[in-house]
DNA sequence: GTACTCGTCATTTTT
DNA sequence: TGACGAGTAC
């Protein structure tokens, strides 16, 4: 057989990357450069030409719409059945693992997985019942502490506590531990450890899927964290290939543990030979491509790659200076309007910004301007409030045991159970080391009709009547039974919310479909999968589908995505890059990325704007043109209102007053400033958030990644610049 | 239990 | 400015 249609098209770097050779390698892939498409031809083609089966491929992506694109895709090009192969998230792959081999890993087989509000409500809990002072330790640290322990393969018992704080986070650790393993629970963190845990203890088991997965491929990966990349280190072992594909340029996720170095230390420790660059963009247009290549020339710590495209320069960047952001707003919407008017759909038209807050104007003067609009972000349809409600008598259903899921229903919708009952509930539980379900139980005899006795025989009437039901009818079953339908439609003010209640059985009903066809042994029931679905997949982002509308959303939330017209707006000093970037480690450079992200986002047209003033936090604020603009050639630039607007992108960088960052000089004539990277010979790497004094008072207080915040004299410190 | 007030807080977010 | 959580009053 000659070269098979599917490579056709592809060019000589996409070419190379679909047909390697097994051998691990990295390909860097721009911005609009085909990776998915690369992606997924290259799994076709592995397939194809025998080199390996289905079974044998396991592919890891971030979100579970990358995951289901690339099966699409893959479905598309080959008539195979994808079942075999897994192709997932990584938390989905570790679902799936633990599933599979619950015994081993020490799990029921029916477990159930805390969604992250659920884990701070466990959170909660388990601290008043520790009775700790939660001003003393906020919750929310408390969950941080824990993932991020997990997040670097920690059990309670390895966290070394040298003070009497982590001492005490380390004991909260321990019993959450414990509670979690009593109600059978597992955060996301947790699917990750425990797999990790599980194949590194099982000497059979990990050789076993080390000799099925011949060919690892993973999307992304710049966004992969420190501990995913051990992840894969051991299901890859040191014989298979991992065919990486990522963009160091695109990393906008370090604070969330992303950390784009991996790229390097797989090159190393994976003797990468190839590395493939795609750099033909088959998105924008040039003036695009060479504002986004020059502006993140200006990073330091990068990899190296230059996009370029076939196409012609097309329009130049116009770049509006708006007195206000009420300006602004008016501005975006008149050229969105004339847009629409011209025959771009507005569907086309994405409103970037860096953070939520900004959206409010936008969104008010589209409203007013009457332009259909769609702002993304928010809730997701199984983190509302009425669906989690539902879930947790579904939870209750499938696993009484569930103490997280019991709380939250138990009065609700209120039947008389106060918080006095709950508190004794909670003691019987504590005292006799049994769940909150079975201490309610034991409650029973007296008066079952009102009271918890009441609400263990709605449950155990519930688990009843739904026992021969499909999940759709369980769904609809206790909906009603529950009393949630009835509470909602009652409501004056929350009776839309029956209207997602209903939706949630359309949910199940479309999930049965699914499930039906690749039922597998590692998922025993369709209740437990449909649980397992809504905590591992929250659905869409809301804001109500269907009506062609433009597009608002965060730089963040535009990744991956691309647009006919975009319109970055918001671009002041303090905004973008963000004041807080300037405290973080490389928070400049991360900026920057993001910067580059929304740029690429344009195909052919693309607006810059920034206000001179804006109200933020209630208060009016005076901003100065991000730094981003001054670093974009003013020949690619347009300005619409000159002369502002040309002032703007004329003016050399200057460090704004507002900001203006202040140094400290040593006695050696050294001067350090806040936002600069330092490295100490004994705290490592670290950023400056303060300076004081001069001379030999001079003191500096550093963020350290590692043993965090620190203050320094800088007479005795050996702090060097990085 | 619900409705109100007060205080606090304020990037970015997927699983 | 405005959203949210906690606490208080009925």
């Amino acid at each position: 057989m000659t070269s098979a249609a599917y490579l056709e098209h592809l060019n000589p770097e996409q070419l190379a990357a679909v047909t390697l050779p097994r051998q691990s390698a990295l390909i860097l892939a721009g911005a609009g450069s085909g990776k998915t498409r690369v992606l997924t031809t290259r799994i076709a083609h592995l397939i194809q030409t025998g080199q390996v089966s289905p079974g044998g491929i396991l592919a890891v992506t971030f979100t579970n719409k990358a995951a289901k694109e690339m099966l699409t895709r893959i479905s598309s090009l080959l008539p195979i059945n994808p079942r075999g192969m897994w192709v997932g998230t990584f938390h989905g792959l570790c679902n799936r693992l633990l599933r599979a081999h619950h015994r081993e890993a020490n799990l029921p087989a029916l477990f159930q997985i805390l969604d992250s509000q659920d884990q701070l409500s466990a959170i909660k809990r388990l601290m008043k019942q520790l009775n700790i002072d939660d001003e003393k330790y906020a919750p929310k640290q408390v969950v941080y502490f824990i993932n991020n322990a997990k997040e670097q393969g920690l059990r309670a018992n390895d966290v070394e506590a040298l003070d009497d704080m982590t001492q005490r986070y380390r004991e909260i650790y321990s019993a959450y531990e414990q509670q979690c393993q009593r109600e059978g629970v597992v955060d996301f963190a947790e699917l990750l450890l425990r797999s990790y845990e599980l194949l590194q203890r099982n000497e059979p088991l990990r050789q076993h899927y080390q000799a099925r997965f011949k060919f690892i491929l993973v999307d992304e990966f710049q966004d992969t964290s420190r501990f995913q990349y051990e992840w894969l280190k051991q299901i890859a072992g040191n014989e298979n290939a991992v065919f990486a594909v990522g963009d160091d340029d695109q990393s906008i996720y370090a604070f969330r543990g992303a950390h784009a170095g991996n790229m390097q230390t797989f090159v190393r420790e994976f003797a990468v030979e190839k590395i493939i660059k795609l750099e033909q963009n088959y998105r924008s247009q040039g003036n695009i491509l060479d504002a986004a290549n020059i502006l993140i020339g200006h990073n330091s710590e990068r990899l190296g790659k230059n996009l370029w495209t076939a196409e012609g320069a097309g329009e130049p960047i116009r770049l509006y200076a708006a007195s206000s952001d009420f300006d602004e707003a008016q501005f975006i919407v008149e050229e969105i309007r004339a847009l629409i008017k011209d025959g771009v759909a507005a569907s086309q038209i994405a409103l970037l910004y860096r953070s939520n807050a900004q959206s409010r104007v936008l969104e008010h003067a589209l409203f007013s301007a009457t332009v259909p609009y769609r702002v993304y972000g928010g809730l997701r349809f199984f983190e509302r409030q009425e669906v989690k409600h539902a879930l947790a008598y579904l939870r209750l259903i499938a696993n009484p045991e569930d103490d997280t899921a019991l709380l939250r229903v138990i009065n609700f919708p209120t039947r008389g159970i106060g918080a006095r009952s709950i508190e004794q509930l909670q003691e019987t539980a504590r005292e006799q080391g049994v769940s909150l379900w079975q201490a309610a139980c034991k409650k029973g005899g007296k008066d079952s009709s009102k009271g918890v006795p009441a609400f263990v025989l709605l449950i155990e009437s519930m688990r009843r009547d739904s026992a021969g039901l499909d999940l759709a009818e369980q769904v609809e079953h206790l909906l009603h039974a529950s009393g949630l339908v009835a509470h909602y439609q009652a409501s004056k003010t929350e009776a839309d919310r029956v209207e997602n209640l209903e939706e949630l059985i359309n949910a199940a009903n479309a999930f049965l479909k699914e499930y039906d066809g690749e039922r597998t042994e590692e998922m025993p029931d369709a209740l437990t999968a449909f649980l397992t679905h809504a905590a591992l997949e929250a659905g869409d982002n809301q804001a109500a589908s269907g009506q062609d509308a433009v597009q608002l959303m965060t730089v963040h939330a535009a990744k991956g995505l691309e647009f006919h017209s975009v319109f970055i707006s918001g671009l002041e000093e303090g905004l973008c890059p963000h004041e807080n970037s300037m405290f973080e480690q490389d928070g400049l450079e991360e900026e920057r990325r993001l910067m580059y992200v929304a740029i690429t986002r344009a195909r052919r047209r693309l607006y810059l704007s920034f206000a001179q003033s804006r109200m933020l936090h209630g208060q009016l604020r005076y901003g100065v043109p991000s730094r981003f603009l001054h670093e974009i050639p003013e020949k690619l630039l347009k300005p619409i209102n000159a002369p502002q607007a040309q002032a703007a992108a004329a003016s050399a960088w200057e460090e704004p007053r507002t900001l203006l960052t202040p140094t400290t000089e040593t006695e050696t004539g050294q001067t350090f400033r806040i936002g600069q990277n330092v490295l100490h010979a004994k705290f490592g790497p670290g950023v400056i958030v303060h300076c004081h004094g001069r001379g030999v008072n001079a003191e500096v207080e550093v963020n350290f990644r590692q043993s965090g915040m620190k203050r320094l004299a800088l007479q005795y410190a050996k702090l060097s610049p990085v």
